[in-house]
RNA sequence: GGGCGAGUAGCUCAAUCGGAUAGAGCACCGGCCUUCUAAGCCGGGGGUUGUGGGUUCGAUUCCCGCCUCGCCCA
């Protein structure tokens, strides 16, 4: 409603401009005002266009005001403060809008690619990957929410240097055979079943993998040499595959991905596709892409200098002269002839986009009652569904990694595709570090002066972390125990549903809280919160609202059927009903149900998914404050009563609706 | 050395393209359960927005210098 109203209200402004002043194409920014006091919305273009047309900011409001005359959906408008046109709505014009959920919606089509959780397949996920994960599908949704096709990528580095490290780890720091890899792998998964997942391979790893790490640098120097050799031997079996140091690697990181699946699962997380380097690799994408890539000048062969026998990317902007180099070109493919990670990376983007002229082999990996998600393969079944070839892409990728990225948008532009590189977005995020204190809780040895960092940041080469599974684990077990002392009437599987629909909506608004690039330092105190701006909060709010039509023995689609049926004639009575001091705040809540649509245009232009979140608690607070000062049941006006129990029922479905889409469920009780 | 990001209340974070009195949560202090659930509500103290300049009618926001921290690259 709100995003509908403000962009009419441009709309007419713009059109005075035009008329008035003879301004065409005038952007007019249109604000939130910072209190009721000042209407709904507001405009500080007359106090830009002051000096434009030499007048005083207030004169110019007030002649826009006069050329205004009436808008539709609009009470009036007025001119305050140095010069601000503040919009007053027509409140039961906008209500019945609300209770129609009418907005724009924004522009559906389009096919967008979204690639996120992306762990390397050798050791448990740990917070940080939750942060990346829960960030990818909450867009995800909300790009669906806007009307837009959406397949959701799970990149699989299955033949890089970490899974590398854990195939030495079995096959020489423990001496393993292919055999016993195979027969641990199945205990695992038997174990696992029974036993819960601290038996799952991925903890295995997770342990051996440091160990592996801290194994290299030990022993006299000859023995790290020969250590250091094996472990690129190892990397570069792997890379070549049909080998059984291959056939360990592919062991370990298939089991340890079906580990991460089911993790994500837990937080209700799917995905669509899982492409693999592996098939990357023998299905030689880089080598269409390097053809492309030297035929559109974007690659060039270095003669001189430190760079000598690679191929290079040119840089935009970057002017040599003949029989100069540039020595700060990157590098994509060494002289030695392998490729760097970004060569690779921009022939899995012009894949991504349909640009390379190849594709993958598919074949059903894991299956989610209703759906199937693949994998790659380089032989696969005739009949798959069709991935790639998106016209838009966003990578939910760690603010790390932005220079690589930079990289291969760098290399679409230089290649011609400048539609692709507009269309790429990097969606970066900061890590999940660790408070120092919460390192020294879980027994890590923390050096003096990283005690009085704000944070440290976490290190699977270390085994430093906090395991996603134990921190589900340690959610549900905290909520479970409250659940089991105020639902002591419930059974047994209730309980433990709403325990976990609570912990489940904890630790995803946690992560969603911040904004992109705030570094979370995490600590148990603060993820295991229940109280103030969390996701049980929104949810209390909701059970709040359920319980309301439980004991009023209606429910909010009966309440609003009736209400938008008899809109037409009550609409004085309505105004009445939000007008005075008494019923601000009700309008308020109206008011912020029916930011819904801005709010999701606002999340998917700055790709952040932090906005809804917000959006979701504010609405919440409001509603409790709203809760305790208007008792609905006991109301004996019946007129005032629907009035009421409409506002309740509008606020529930948007609560519900946005806690959807953030991947929070709203339990029946709490 | 180069690049990117950050610095806002005791702590953790917001602040819609430069806009009206810089807002939340936590923590702390004081109130509110015979009512639709207290995982809640109300009230209170808390700020030179790192620092020095500049642009502007107006700067937490934009530009320049400096300081501190983190990350990436060489």
């Amino acid at each position: 409603m709100v995003l509908e109203l403000q962009k009419r209200l441009g709309d007419a402004i713009r059109a005075v401009l035009n008329e008035k002043y003879g301004l065409a194409d005038e952007t007019v920014p249109i604000e939130t005002p910072p209190d009721l006091r000042f209407g709904e919305i507001a405009t500080p273009v007359a106090l830009q266009l002051a000096r434009k047309l030499r007048k005083a900011p207030k004169v110019i409001a007030q002649e826009i005001v006069a050329a205004l005359g009436s808008v539709e959906g609009f009470a009036g408008f007025e001119v305050a403060g140095a010069g601000y046109i503040n919009a007053r709505l027509e409140r039961s014009s906008a209500i019945q809008l609300v209770v129609r959920a009418e907005g724009l919606r924004p522009t559906a089509g389009g096919h967008a690619l979204v690639e996120h959780t992306s762990i390397n397949p050798n050791k448990a996920a740990h917070i940080g990957h939750l942060r990346n994960a829960i960030l990818g599908d909450t867009f995800v949704r909300l790009l669906r929410a806007a009307g837009q096709k959406v397949d959701v990528q799970n990149y699989i580095d299955n033949t890089g240097v970490q899974v590398a490290d854990v195939v030495v780890g079995f096959l020489h720091v423990e001496g393993k055979t292919l055999a016993q890899v195979r027969e641990l792998v199945a205990a695992c998964e038997r174990r696992a079943a029974t036993e819960g997942h601290k038996a799952g391979i991925d903890y295995s790893c997770w342990d051996l993998y440091a160990r592996t790490s801290q194994w290299y640098g030990e022993g006299s120097e000859e023995e790290q040499a020969a250590r250091k050799k094996l472990r690129y031997d190892t990397l570069h079996a792997i890379e070549h595959g049909g080998n059984q140091t291959a056939e360990v690697a592919e062991l370990i990181s298939t089991a340890v991905l079906k580990r991460h699946l089911e993790t994500m699962l837990r937080l209700g997380i799917e995905y669509d596709f899982l492409p693999r380097e592996s098939e990357i690799l023998h299905l030689k994408f880089w080598e269409a892409a390097f053809e492309q890539l030297k035929n559109s000048g974007v690659l060039y062969f270095e003669e001189q200098g430190k760079n000598k026998g690679c191929w290079v990317m040119t840089r935009p902007g970057v002017e040599i002269a003949a029989g100069e180099t540039d020595e700060e070109a990157k590098v994509i493919v060494r002289s030695n002839g392998t490729v760097t990670y970004v060569g690779k990376d921009i022939a899995y983007h012009l894949w991504k986009f349909g640009l390379l002229g190849r594709d993958f082999g598919y074949k059903p990996f894991f299956r989610y009652g209703d759906r199937e998600c693949w994998i790659s393969t380089t032989d696969g079944e005739k009949e798959h569904p069709h991935f790639g070839g998106a016209t838009a892409i966003y990578n939910v990728i760690d603010a790390r990694q932005a220079d690589p990225q930079a990289n291969v948008i760098q290399a679409l532009r230089g290649m011609g595709h400048s539609a692709e590189a507009d269309h790429y977005t990097h969606f970066s995020y900061e890590m999940v570090a660790l408070t120092p204190r919460c390192a020294v809780e879980l027994g890590y040895t923390v050096a003096e002066e990283d005690l009085s960092r704000p944070y440290i940041e976490v290190s699977g080469r270390k085994g430093f972390g906090v395991k996603a599974d134990d921190l589900i684990d340690k959610l549900i077990a905290a909520t479970r125990a409250e659940v089991d002392a105020r639902q002591p009437a419930r059974s047994e599987a209730e309980r433990q549903k709403i325990a976990e629909q609570i912990a489940i909506g904890a630790l995803r608004y946690f992560m969603l809280k911040y904004t992109r690039n705030s570094v979370i330092a995490f600590d148990f105190k603060d993820a295991l919160s229940f109280e103030g701006e969390t996701g049980p909060y929104i949810q209390y709010a909701v059970v709040r609202i359920r319980n309301i039509f439980r004991k009023g023995e209606t429910t909010p689609e009966a309440v609003l059927a009736e209400f938008a049926k008899a809109a037409s004639q009550r609409v004085s009575e309505f105004a009445s009903q939000l007008s005075g001091a008494d019923n601000e705040d009700i309008w308020a809540l109206w008011l912020r149900a029916g930011r819904f649509s801005l709010v999701l245009d606002q999340c998917i232009g700055a790709s952040e998914p932090a906005y809804l979140a917000k959006h979701a608690f504010q609405l919440a607070q409001e509603f409790n404050n709203f809760y305790h000062k208007h008792h609905i049941l006991t109301e004996e006006d019946a007129g005032r009563k629907t009035f009421l129990l409409a506002t309740a029922a509008v606020v529930l479905r948007e609560l519900v609706k946005a806690l959807a889409l953030l991947g929070i469920e709203s339990p029946e009780a709490m």
